[in-house]
RNA sequence: GGCCCGGUGGUCAAGCGGCUAAGACACCGCCCUUUCACGGCGGUAACACGAGUUCGAUUCUCGUCCGGGUCACCA
């Protein structure tokens, strides 16, 4: 076989060689150490919780080796492509403040020496290392149809061989001499474009994996297919082609792909290039509420499984990328615990510190980290986030917190900045109902008292407080009024000591507190009543507790 | 079915031949306290199973079981 003359037979528009694109994309100079990832999504829809992992993963890995990460689009199935594809993976990313040092950062624009960074976009360079493999003999055309591989694969399962595939006795194409190509050719016939695999069936590689340490596997007999017979290449051959010439040091990638590393090495191998270090993640999993086992999350089943989920109920983006990172290094907490301000990014991550089994997403976890991430926030950065969440999400919200600016902040400033914040927020959407009492418009007023407190008493207790209330008191002055309060009307101010003789007392200082709170907020728990007091204004006090006395019910 | 990965408390996880088997979340109790939170202290709770190697296995080997992945002109 002349498979210098196959190589023009099926490439004759071709010109090139592999050495135009090596020159074109040389070695990138780098410090030692430094590793170049890359996130490579394929735009079929919304970016989801596995992507974001992904993704994380890749950048934190440049920057933590001084390195270069870049986004690059594999969009070779149209089929399965979508047409916001793109725009959702990127502001998905944009989302949680990722962004990569190359690649494609929107529709039709990209920065980088090393693109195109959208595979379809880049079926010049495939062709080239496909026809300089052809001239090698290292693959060849397949005219099997459809219907012929499916039949193929029905008898290899009837058969009950153990490997599946296009490969030995199966692989018909394989050996079709020139004219009989040409003459297929000529009448038009459509053709992929298969590796020529020359492993050996009992044959061992060994992958190194960066997570996962040593795996050995078989072999890759399989002549898999490089290009489809429109001429776009499959995702084993666009991988191998474009991290080797973007120079990818460390693929990472789901541990799906474990599996096709024996057709990558082979196909490297083949090329002639040296293969990138592999580094393949564990999934994210979901509990399954219809069988309570683990599964993977699911695009389709799974709406919290979109990252545009966290944005809408309005989890601060570092919540969701600081759970995600203590997924991908358990140290992370220790890290942060250390460094309660520092940039995540600044994060000492490492790959090797990546656990390979599969992790349970844990929402309750996630809440917790985010009731963290935001008490450390001051009550301006607290403000301008909601702001910007309720501008999206929660018109109402978001009207009433413009229309007075200094009234929101001072809401949000209760108890916080302090050394020991409070930690009752841990998303956005929660905000509404934890001020609800500070707006009238938001207030629902409920005059359900305590088991433990009468309502005569609870309406002698609002009356008296209502005659002494003064709102400039300091909160010394004013907690001493409410202590002073009690004796007269049958309560202690000593807690303490109504614990000691509780049948000597209606109650204690705190039933007086309470049922202050309830008159104002409608709540038993709040936080700092002395503040809320203070935010809501004299006018609004006196009125609520007026309104509460007519209301309240005698038992 | 073949091949591959994984298996420490409810969850995420340290651990790399000898430890009373860390820590975080959740849960429970106590303290602090005008409520609630915060904070502090304490508690319940784990090495899937069976062989083997070894003076000694959570750690190494093999098998079993369980969970997952993969075998496309999808990525």
């Amino acid at each position: 076989m002349d498979y210098e003359a196959l190589g023009e037979l099926l490439f004759p528009h071709i010109t090139k060689t592999p050495d135009y694109f090596e020159e074109k994309y040389p070695p990138r100079q780098l410090g030692e150490g430094a590793r170049v990832t890359r996130f490579s999504p394929s735009p079929t829809g919304f970016l989801h919780i596995g992507g974001l992992f992904g993704a994380l993963t890749d950048v934190m890995t440049a920057k933590s080796t001084g390195g270069v990460s870049y986004l690059r689009i594999e969009d070779t199935d149209k089929k399965r492509e979508v047409e916001d594809g793109v725009s959702a993976i990127i502001n998905g990313l944009e989302a949680f403040g990722l962004s990569f040092d190359e690649g494609v950062t929107g529709m039709g624009t990209e920065k980088g020496a090393y693109g195109p960074y959208t595979q379809s976009l880049r079926a010049e360079v495939y062709q080239t290392v496909a026809k300089s493999l052809v001239k090698k003999g290292l693959a060849y055309p397949c005219f099997c149809t459809a219907d012929e591989l499916t039949a193929m694969r029905e008898q290899q399962e009837k058969e009950g061989t153990a490997i599946w595939g296009y490969f030995g006795k199966w692989a018909k194409c394989r050996d079709l001499t020139y004219d009989e190509i040409k003459e297929k050719i000529d009448a038009g016939q459509p053709f992929v474009l298969r590796f020529r695999a020359d492993g050996r069936e009992d044959g061992k590689i060994i992958l190194d994996d960066v997570i996962r340490g040593k795996i050995e596997m078989p072999e890759n007999i399989i002549d898999e297919v490089l290009l489809k017979s429109n001429g776009i290449p499959t995702y084993h051959f666009a991988h191998v082609c474009d991290d080797h010439f973007m120079r990818t040091t460390h693929v990472i990638r789901g541990d799906e792909w474990i599996a096709s590393v024996p057709k990558h090495i082979a196909l490297f191998k083949a090329c002639g290039y040296k293969p990138p270090k592999y580094a393949h993640t564990p999934v994210v999993m979901k509990i399954d509420e219809a069988d309570g086992g683990k599964r993977k999350f699911s695009k389709r089943k799974d709406p919290e499984a979109a990252v545009s989920y966290f944005v809408e109920n309005g989890f601060p983006k570092e919540s969701v990328t600081e759970y995600l990172l203590t997924l991908l290094n358990s140290n992370f907490e220790d890290w942060r615990r250390a460094n309660p301000k520092a940039d995540i990014f600044t994060f000492p991550f490492n790959l090797k510190k990546m656990s390979p089994s599969g992790c349970l997403f844990d929402m309750l976890k996630l809440k917790d980290i985010s009731k963290n991430v935001i008490s450390v926030m001051t009550a301006e950065e607290v403000y301008g986030n909601i702001i910007e969440w309720a501008e999206k999400y929660d018109g109402q919200l978001y009207r009433l917190f413009s229309e007075n600016p200094e009234y929101a902040k001072n809401i949000l400033n209760i108890d916080r900045e302090n050394a020991k914040p409070r930690k009752d927020i841990s998303r956005w959407a929660e905000v509404k109902d934890y001020i609800a009492y500070f707006y009238d418009e938001l207030y629902a007023p409920d005059y359900t008292l305590p088991e433990n407190i009468a309502a005569d008493d609870a309406k002698a207790i609002l009356e008296k407080y209502a005659a002494i209330y003064d709102i400039n008191d300091s909160k010394d002055e004013w907690f001493a009024k409410i202590k002073e309060m009690c004796e007269p009307l049958g309560f202690t101010p000593n807690v303490k000591e109504y614990k000691k003789n509780p049948e000597a007392y209606k109650g204690h200082v705190g039933d007086i507190s309470t049922v202050i709170r309830i008159a104002v907020t409608s709540r038993t728990n709040t936080p700092d009543l002395y503040m809320i007091l203070k935010l809501l204004g004299k006018d609004k006090v006196v009125e609520r507790i007026n309104l509460t006395i007519e209301n309240l019910k005698y038992n």
